[in-house]
RNA sequence: GCCCCGGUCGUUCAGCCUGGUCUAGGAUGCGGGCCUGUCGAGCCCGAGACCCGGGUUCGAAUCCCGGCCGGGGCGCCA
């Protein structure tokens, strides 16, 4: 039962549409007990004198069973003028039933309607072959009330959950960095900028830099929130807005964080077996520890599959769903090429050409970047040198490196990629409520 | 940015290759009607579409060119 508000300020007249279960908690036990459930009309079956509403709210669908010769006029009108998608509220009393396919259902007293709804621009209900992606993210408000995305979006907060409460586990503290900021001078990806009073900033495209200096006095970070690029790209996997979960920790080394990771991606795994099970999509939970390959060994395994790669260039993406296929399983590779890495990644010793570094690689999909960081003030200024960057360009963020700055590691995991692996879809706009590509603004 | 593919009722699928028989078909949704146990409800009636521009032709949904929009693959992505 949904927890109780607060009666006391609860105003009579709204009573009739404050809930009391969701459709979902509606079962034979509660033969006889008077219920008040408002949703959506999913369906109606109009037999004549008897009115079948399937009744739809976001924890699932329950049939109200309406016969004229049990309500009065005005509900009787009201039904009957009800089309798809109307809101509405009902109070009524529970009836188990052996014709209900349920085995359950609710006989009305009092039907409201509170919106009318007019046909909608996409089919929800399975009906016809499925709208097109662009279509369907068009009308993304309408596209949300399918079944299968509201349990994907259920799925994808309970992922979120079940990380916070993993890194909340290893003493880990949540932080919130600046998303506007001012520098462009960090290379690599494009930012795009914003007006900022009289000046140009730019969107944050990674914690990276903060969640590092963070780790000089909360020693365990995470962040779970928006990153931007402005790259042009055009993919299934690629969007210009994402989440982040960035987690950076002091006193840790690369592999120590690796095994952070694996927690949390089991963990996002268990939190959505069952409900990804109730779309069809019946996922294993991968097993601890998993499998590391190196990036040398990458290369090996790939040019016996006719993939050949040059030491020192990063693995396309066929090469990642080649390995994918022959490991079966989520892998990391580590130890890449040190200059195909981020300037702020440490070299390993006495091998400076690799570093500790490592990505989580899931069928095909890069998921998780990380390393072990350079904490050395003048290391990290000789690896941005070595990189074309300017460490006068960086002087804000390495002045911490001369006030005490801890060894740290962390890594960066995108959480649409992984919801999008977990869920098996295609592109991974299934998995965001309205994506921000090179194309779409809107909705 | 490159390569390939596509655009038909609100939605979805056919028709296009091989131009006329298309007054463009089916399903679903929508409007109306019938039915007191539907649960993929059923039956009857109705409204509803060839992306835009140009060309070829006696004739274009169909062939050609351009545009716009979309899909897939790749690239880019500290």
């Amino acid at each position: 039962m949904l927890k109780d508000l607060n009666t006391r300020t609860r105003p009579l007249n709204v009573a009739i549409y404050r809930k009391t279960h969701w459709a979902s908690e509606i079962k034979p036990e509660l033969d006889g007990k008077e219920v008040t459930l408002s949703g959506w009309v999913w369906e109606i079956r109009d037999v004549g004198r008897i009115k079948f509403i399937m009744l739809r709210d976001r924890e699932g669908i329950v049939q109200v069973t309406v016969k004229r010769s049990l309500v009065n006029d005005e509900t009787w009108d009201t039904v009957s003028r009800l089309s798809k998608e109307d809101v509405v509220s009902v109070r009524g009393i529970v009836r188990a039933s052996k014709v209900a396919k349920a085995g359950v259902e609710v006989e009305p007293i009092e039907v409201k309607l509170l919106n009318k709804a007019n046909p909608l621009p996409i089919d929800i209900w399975g009906n016809v072959d499925e709208t097109i992606l662009d279509l369907r993210l068009r009308y993304r408000t309408v596209d949300l009330k399918r079944r299968s995305n509201v349990v994907l979006f259920k799925a994808l907060s309970e992922v979120v959950k079940a990380m916070r409460t993993t890194l909340y586990g290893y003493g880990f503290i949540e932080v919130f960095t600046p998303k506007i900021i001012a520098t462009s001078t960090e290379g690599g990806a494009e930012l795009f900028p914003v007006q900022y009073f009289e000046r140009t900033a730019y969107l944050a495209q990674s914690p990276q830099l903060y969640k590092e200096e963070l780790t000089a006095s909360l020693e365990r970070v995470f962040e779970i929130g928006p990153a931007y690029r402005a790259e042009k790209h055009d993919t299934t996997y690629h969007v210009n807005e994402f989440i982040s979960v960035d987690v950076e920790a002091a006193f840790m080394n690369y592999r120590d964080v690796m095994g952070i990771l694996e927690d949390v991606v089991v963990e996002s795994y268990k939190a959505v077996v069952g409900l990804l099970s109730q779309i069809g999509r019946e996922v294993r939970v991968p097993s601890k520890p998993f499998k590391v390959i190196t990036y040398d060994d990458a290369l090996s395994m790939l040019d016996k599959e006719g993939i050949k790669i040059k030491w020192g260039d990063d693995v396309p993406k066929e090469g990642l769903e080649t390995l994918s296929r022959l490991i079966g399983e989520p892998f990391f590779i580590i130890h890449f090429p040190t200059m195909l890495r981020a300037f702020y990644t440490k070299p390993i010793e006495g091998d400076e050409s690799r570093s500790e570094s490592f990505d989580l690689i899931i069928d095909g999909m890069e998921v998780t970047s990380g390393s072990t960081r350079i904490h050395d003030r003048s290391e990290l200024e000789k690896a941005m040198r070595a990189r074309g960057l300017n460490p006068d360009n960086f002087s804000a963020h390495l002045e911490i490196y001369s006030w005490g700055m801890p060894p740290h590691a962390g890594w960066g995991l995108g959480l649409y990629r992984l919801m999008m692996v977990m869920a098996g879809v295609k592109n991974i706009r299934e998995v965001i409520l309205f994506p921000r590509d090179r194309y779409r603004l809107m909705p």
